[in-house]
DNA sequence: CGGAAAGTTGACGCGGGTCAAGGAATGTGG
DNA sequence: CCACATTCCTTGACCCGCGTCAACTTTCCG
């Protein structure tokens, strides 16, 4: 199919790192004009991934690392009984892979929620990368240790809070995660389902659902299926005050 | 004190990488061995630290990794309120510091259970090594992307698992952590205290308690307050079976 | 020896899981 | 464009696992 890859070089030619908006949120964050170019020539763009797919699975043999540019995805793992944990959501400027590095395979599997573009970035070119360029390599510790410090928040979120703190924090730390990609802090659509909300909220779906009800009801907020608008975002945040992690509040910063 | 720094010329003529029994659990494992050598140069040894010394404190300026070589250390971060939740426990050969890389501060505290020997490794000179020694680097990603497997899996353990399952889930992984240590899978002591294991495990202090009773009557262990013997490893297996993620059972191969 | 910290055990009650039923939105084939 | 199925979400009733409170014992340590 000779068409295709015709076109994956015209959208190459527009889309880079250097032109992207979300360089500032993902790797090239703190990297030079040269640097970013450099590292622009080992993405591979790919046809945006449709609903369903996976990025990849656990198991896989891993070979990259993956940017998100637009969409979002769902990152979760199966026991053998053969349920799932939800791990996390994924969206634009942020990566996912970042758990095959250890072993050779993905520890968990990524699943596309909302149609998105994808950028590739293979292991291997990346580490030859990071040894000429130390800001690369500086930046990938970076992403990497954050990811370390947004889990143990999770484990904290799980270990220690109430249903009502728990669906608190998610929904704040959704609109801080929509500002900072220049999208309203109030309202939004959730690319996930009730289920996938109270698998990563380790509650049950009825509990999220009556959440959202007496949230509504309380005045926090108005909800009609995905649609959610933060009516009352201080008193949100009150509710989940003290609970999270001092020198922690990553999120809410950037 | 000049003894004092003889002392410690004294210990690191008979401490380093390339004869430490921990290589093969720590940063070196996969290193060849002048590259070993390498990294034994910018590590720096210090005196034992005594329980209930800090390694760090969340909020301190972050600047090193730090490997145990023996003893243990609690991991933990507090909240705003006051209350504090536990991340983890450290085991010789494993390394703590990693999420400090992001921001330069630490985001956790490390704290000593059991009067522990460190190993410390400064950022600046690790980063430098590691684009001189490619295996370093890779080696440095394998540790940091286990910890997020590991991360993830407690995620599993507190959004998914009973009261039993964790507990259970918990000594047998403490028993495979010893056994790669060559020590008993079957006997042992718990460095940490009844309120560190359920902080932990998301579990109140009497629960855990009640449970170590109830294991014990039910013939799975014996239990002496620190003193733990385990007496029927496999249907402790069985009750966690299918808890725990598929292709993720890192700690068990290793 | 005295006080504090750590651990155990029992009684009780609530947060949130489970089960069940039904409505609303979306998809599918004729 | 409609009938039907399926998925997603909501709401109510019930109840159990585990947190909370309290009392007591044992160990630790100055």
């Amino acid at each position: 199919m000779p068409a295709k890859s015709e076109t994956l070089k015209i959208a190459d030619i527009k889309i880079s790192c250097s032109n992207c908006s979300l360089s500032e949120l993902c790797l090239p964050h703190g990297l030079s004009g040269s640097d970013i170019e450099e590292l622009d020539k080992i993405v591979k763009r790919q046809h945006p991934y449709q609903p369903r797919q996976h990025i990849f699975r656990a198991g896989d043999q891993s070979r990259s690392l993956f940017a998100v540019r637009s969409g979002a995805l769902k990152t979760y793992c199966t026991t053998e009984n053969g349920d799932e944990q939800v791990l996390g959501f994924t969206l634009p400027g942020e990566l996912v892979g970042l758990d095959g590095m250890h072993d050779g395979t993905y520890a968990s599997s990524s699943i596309v929620l909302e149609t998105a573009s994808v950028c590739e970035l293979p292991y291997e070119r990346l580490e030859d990368l990071c040894t000429s360029l130390a800001g690369l390599n500086r930046q990938l510790m970076r992403v990497v240790s954050k990811e370390i410090s947004t889990d143990q928040g999770m484990l904290l979120l799980l270990g220690k809070r109430t249903a009502e703190e728990r669906l608190a924090a998610f929904l704040l730390s959704l609109s801080s995660r929509y500002t900072s990609r220049g999208l309203s802090a109030t309202a939004f659509n959730l690319p996930m389902s009730r289920q996938d909300i109270g698998n990563y909220l380790g509650l049950a779906i009825e509990t999220v659902s009556r959440l959202f009800a007496q949230f509504q009801k309380d005045k926090l907020l108005t909800v009609n299926r995905r649609q959610v608008v933060l009516v009352d975002i201080a008193r949100l945040r009150a509710m989940v005050e003290g609970c999270v992690a001092r020198d922690c509040e990553a999120d809410s910063h950037r």
